[in-house]
DNA sequence: TACAATTAGTGTATGCCATGCACAGTTTCT
DNA sequence: AGAAACTGTGCATGGCATACACTAATTGTA
C-alpha cells in the first residue's frame, strides 16, 4: 500500500506519520514535530505575518535551509501547522440531541480560533485531508447525522456550520484585534457620519449615531448565539419537513 | 469640515475622494484610479499572490516608488482595491419580500466573488468604511429591515448572510480552483480511504467511497441554495416569533 | 575493517518584495 | 526672478523563499 512515489499534495504523507525511513547518513538532530511546535509558538506570539522560515529555524537552533531537510516547502509546513493547531476534535459532544452537539462543536471551533487567531489566516488548498482536520469534520458530520436528514443535506449542514464558525471568528478577530484604539474608532465615526447621511444610507447612519456599533472587546457571546440559533432553527425546519 | 490631519485608517480619505489639493509642483502624470485599475486587472490575471507594487508600477509605466506619491502603503492600495472590485451594491433587490431581497443580495455577492476570486484573499482590518463596501452593507441591512425585527437582530442577520456568502464563495474557490487535477484527487482518495476506515471515521469513509465527493467544477448552485434556505428559514422562525 | 554510498546541516547566492532617502527636474506662488 | 513645493527616478536596506554546492557524519557492504 505504501506506493513508491505517490503524487500527493504537500504534507499529506508527513501529516499521517509516514516517514521515509532513512538508512545511511547521520541521524536527524531534530524532528518535524519540533519544527511545527516552534512554528506554532512563534505564530502564537507574533502572528501569522511574522511566520517565516528564518525565524522558525532560529528557534529550533538551525539554519534556515536545514528546515528543508524535514519539510519540502513552507506550504507543506503550513499544512502540518494547521493540523497541529486545530488538534483533535472535541469528544464530549451530546450523543442524543443534534442541536446540542452542533452547538458544542461550534463553540469548540470558536475556542480554537481564539487560542490561535492566525488559524484564520492559513491558506486553504482543497478539502481537508490531515488527521485532525478530518477528525473535526467527522465529528461535525456525526452531529448532523443525528438529524436523520439524507447524506447530502448532512454535508450541507456541516458546510453551513463550519462556515459560520469561521466567519464569526474572523469577524470578531478582524473587528477588534487590529487597529482600533477607541480614539481612531471615534474619528472614523465622526468622519463617516455626515457622509452617510448625505449619500443616503439611513440605516448605517442611524446605527452609527445609535452609538453601540460593536465597541466591545470581542463579538459578544450573544451575537454568536443569535446567528447559530437562526441556523439551527433553519435546519430544524428542514428536519421536521423531512420526517 | 476637511480637518487638518485626521488620524484616519489608511485609504479612507482617498476612498471618499478627498484629495489633498496640491498647489505647487508638477501635476501628477497619473491618478489613484489608474493605479487601482492596473492593480485590479493584474489581480484578475495573475491572482492575489502576484500582486506586487513593482508589477503594478510597471503596468502604469512608472517606477515602483512613484506609486508612493499616490498611495502611502500597499495596505492603503488594497483598501481602495477592495472597494473598486466590489463596486456598487445591486440596485434591483426586491422591495417587498425580505427573502427575495436577501437571496438577491447573496447571489450578487457570490457573483462578485466569482468575477474577482482574489477578493476573498484581501486582508480585512476593522469594519467596512469605504463607499462601496458601505453600500453593500446598507443594502443588506435594508433587506433585513423588511423583516420588522429589532435593530440588533437586523445586524445579526446581516452578519450571518454576509458570512455565509463569503464562506460559500471561499469554499467553492478553494475546493476547485487550486490543485485538483482529478488524478490527484483520486490519489488522495485512495490514500485516505484505508486510513479513514482504520481510524474509525465511518461517515467520511462512506462519503468518499460513495463517490460523489464534490467533483463538480464549482460548488453546485443547489448546495448554495441549501444553506441559504436554512438561514432564511431560521430567520423566518424568529420573525414569526416576534410578530 | 575499510570503503563507498547516503544523508544532515552549513554557506553562499539569486531573485523577489516593501519601503526609505537623496536628488533632479518641473511647476507655481510670492 | 526667485523660492518653495511637488513629481518621478536611482540607489539602498533588510526581509523573504528557495536553489546549489560543500563538509562532515554515519552506516551498509565488500
Amino acid at each position: 500500500m505504501t506506493t513508491g512515489e505517490p503524487p500527493l499534495p504537500p504534507g499529506l504523507a508527513l501529516a499521517w506519520g509516514l516517514a521515509p525511513a532513512a538508512r545511511r547518513g547521520p541521524k536527524p538532530a531534530h524532528s518535524v514535530e519540533r519544527i511545527v511546535e516552534a512554528a506554532l509558538t512563534l505564530a502564537d506570539e507574533d502572528g501569522f505575518s511574522a511566520l517565516s522560515l528564518p525565524k522558525i529555524a532560529s528557534r529550533v537552533g538551525v539554519t534556515t535551509n536545514a528546515l528543508y531537510r524535514y519539510v519540502s516547502s513552507k506550504e507543506e509546513l503550513l499544512v502540518l501547522l494547521a493540523d497541529a493547531a486545530w488538534g483533535p476534535a472535541p469528544e464530549s459532544l451530546s450523543r442524543d440531541d443534534w442541536r446540542d452537539a452542533a452547538t458544542g462543536w461550534v463553540h469548540a471551533a470558536l475556542d480554537r480560533c481564539r487560542v490561535h487567531p492566525w488559524l484564520l489566516d492559513l491558506p486553504v488548498h482543497g478539502a481537508p485531508a490531515t488527521p485532525n482536520l478530518l477528525d473535526w469534520l467527522e465529528k461535525l458530520l456525526e452531529s448532523m447525522a443525528k438529524t436523520g436528514l439524507p447524506m447530502p443535506d448532512i454535508l450541507g449542514c456541516a458546510v453551513l456550520l463550519d462556515g459560520y464558525a469561521r466567519s464569526v471568528a474572523k469577524l470578531a478577530r478582524d473587528l477588534h484585534e487590529t487597529t482600533t484604539p477607541p480614539i481612531q474608532s471615534a474619528a472614523v465615526a465622526s468622519f463617516l457620519q455626515p457622509l452617510l447621511v448625505e449619500r443616503g444610507y439611513p440605516i448605517l447612519a442611524s446605527m452609527m449615531s445609535g452609538g453601540q456599533y460593536e465597541d466591545d472587546d470581542e463579538l459578544p457571546e450573544a451575537d454568536v448565539e443569535f446567528g447559530l440559533t437562526r441556523i439551527l432553527d433553519g435546519i430544524e425546519v428542514q428536519v421536521r419537513r423531512c420526517v
